[in-house]
RNA sequence: GGCGACGUAGCCAAGUGGCAAGGCAGAGGUCUGCAAAACCUCCAUCCCCAGUUCGAUUCUGGGCGUCGCCUCCA
């Protein structure tokens, strides 16, 4: 069995092998923490979960770095009209952002580098960039020099001549000049790092600071003058310090293939003389109800949070973002659709419940054991075709129907129980529904509630408090009545 | 204007040069004290037109439609 992966380098589905046999260097572009993510983010987060998932289940060790973007146009000005340091702005989102992830029950990164964090590593990248004449310095900004990467555009294949006429322009969209208000009122700071570049297409890595940037705390010493990095320069410089010069799998949103991945591509390889990243991979976006790409600015926004408030199980929205549709085909966020997946997810739980309980009848039917293995086989196979789920999850359904009426008429014997139970584990292992509680859970909870009653007697408020609010953020909230503590789950 | 993708049942969606997976919704039935769950049955000339082929939903060309990218974006 071979993994082959779309890589959009060769715009082909190429068989997988790693740099080092068996270990896997993966860097996925991370949220930029200015708000809350919302449903097409999050899809594309939950698609690096469902690659990393699936390289472990084909016996890779994973290292799997996601950043996160604290620093941009748009948390600076959102942190001045708040009045804060972008520190403080952007502390809320990334709770959020890891509380979303915990209820989607996406596994942890390795690693979550944060851009201002690793501002020296930036640093250093581009003053080699400044020497070796990849970059120059006008104005106190620092620009990357296109002209001196020839290559430049093979991911997206879009050539430079196109790129270069400032195509918008034909249209009657925003030309580059343009001083046209932008929606979120970033306009002021998106018009400022347009002068003295050598090329239009020329993007910047270190942008001068400006007086707000110091009370937004948002500015660093550097050998090329005191101001901020530019929004790409921190993916190329935090995957090298975490995974090196090449990367296995660099993953994204399309929409970040241009020019996003492609001055990453720009910045690592003039720098490091090594190929950036072997593996491209690039997910779909996620529609809103009218079929269109879902941003801020075309208003159909919707996060984790809205969907839960609207009575959605985030395991349910986890299955809808995963499994209704390949990772590369747009898929269309509905009321039905997040309904049906629910409904997925209940009926492959009780499946897989009913098979744990079952007892074994005497004599295993031989055509089932056939079929389990037939279908065993096949879902490995539709995931190591380009991790299609969708296909392997339909399979899985067929099988547990002609087992639930196998059960139903007692001819599943051990052996079919057993396989049907690796079978469980098998789709469980990409799609982490089936566990409907952490085991031990409930006996947990009882503890953590007795020693809070306990608490609560000794007036000891605030351990009291202490614990339910541990209990709220593994997600069970605490009631207390008249008949005592009760507890449910909330994500 | 340039580049690209997609169009499969009421809805979501997989897929293949040879009888069109799966799920939701719907209809009927089995089981059940009733219900739930489960199971059974039913529910598609694969956008249109040409071409290649013994055979096309699948390949090629054209058309129509929808969407994406072309320096904010997952």
């Amino acid at each position: 069995m071979t993994l082959r992966l779309h890589n959009t380098l060769t715009a082909t589905k190429d068989v997988f092998e790693p740099v080092a046999a068996g270990q896997v260097g993966m860097y996925t572009c991370g949220p930029t923490v200015w708000n809350y993510a919302h449903a097409g983010n999050l899809r594309a987060f939950l698609v690096y979960d469902l690659v990393r998932r699936h390289l472990q289940v084909s016996g890779y060790d994973v290292t799997h770095v996601m950043n996160l973007t604290d620093i941009d146009d748009r948390i600076l000005d959102q942190a001045m009209h708040a009045g804060v340091t972008i520190g403080d702005y952007v502390k809320p989102y990334v709770a959020a952002f890891f509380e979303d992830m915990g209820a989607l029950r996406a596994q942890p990164a390795t690693h979550y580098p944060r851009a201002t964090e690793h501002i020296p590593e930036m640093v250093e990248m581009i003053s080699e960039l400044i020497e070796n004449q990849h970059a120059y310095i006008a104005d106190g900004d620092v620009y990357f020099r296109i002209a001196s990467f020839p290559t430049y555009g093979a991911l997206s294949h879009l050539d430079r001549a196109g790129l270069r006429a400032g195509a918008r322009i034909a249209q009657g969209g925003r030309g580059l000049g343009s001083a046209e208000p932008v929606p979120g009122g970033a306009s002021s700071r998106i018009r400022q790092d347009k002068y003295d570049k050598e090329s239009v297409s020329d993007f910047a890595l270190w942008k001068k600071a400006q007086p707000d940037d110091e009370k937004l705390g948002a500015a660093w010493d550097a050998p090329f003058g005191r101001g901020r990095p530019g929004w790409h320069i921190e993916c190329s410089a935090m995957s090298k310090r975490y995974l090196g010069v090449t990367l296995d799998i660099h993953a994204g949103g399309v929409d970040l293939m241009f020019p996003h991945h492609e001055n990453e591509i720009a910045q690592s390889e003039a720098a490091n003389h090594k190929q950036f990243a072997r593996f491209w991979l690039h997910s779909e976006h996620l529609a809103d109800a009218t079929g269109e790409k879902m941003s801020k600015s075309a208003g159909g926004f919707t996060t984790l949070r809205d969907l839960t408030d609207a009575g959605h199980d985030p395991v349910a929205v986890r299955f809808f973002l995963l499994a209704s549709a390949h990772y590369r085909t747009r898929l269309r966020l509905s009321t039905e659709s997040l309904h049906a997946a629910a409904e997925q997810v209940r009926r492959l739980r009780e499946f897989a419940d009913r098979v744990q309980r079952s007892t074994p009848s005497d004599v295993d039917d031989g055509d089932l054991l056939r079929r389990i293995g037939e279908v065993r086989t096949g879902y490995r196979e539709a995931l190591d075709d380009d991790l299609n789920l969708p296909q392997g999850v339909g399979l899985v359904f067929e099988l547990a129907r002609e087992a639930n009426a196998a059960m139903d008429s007692g001819r599943v014997g051990e052996r079919s129980r057993d396989a049907l139970l690796l079978l469980v584990d098998d789709f469980d292992a990409h799609l982490d529904i089936v566990r409907s509680e952490e085991p031990g859970l409930a006996q947990e909870v009882a503890r953590l509630i007795a020693e809070r009653e306990a608490a609560r007697k000794g007036r000891d408020f605030g351990r009291a408090d202490q614990i339910r609010e541990e209990l709220r953020e593994k997600g069970i909230a605490l009631e207390d009545s008249k008949e005592g503590v009760r507890w449910r789950r909330v994500r």
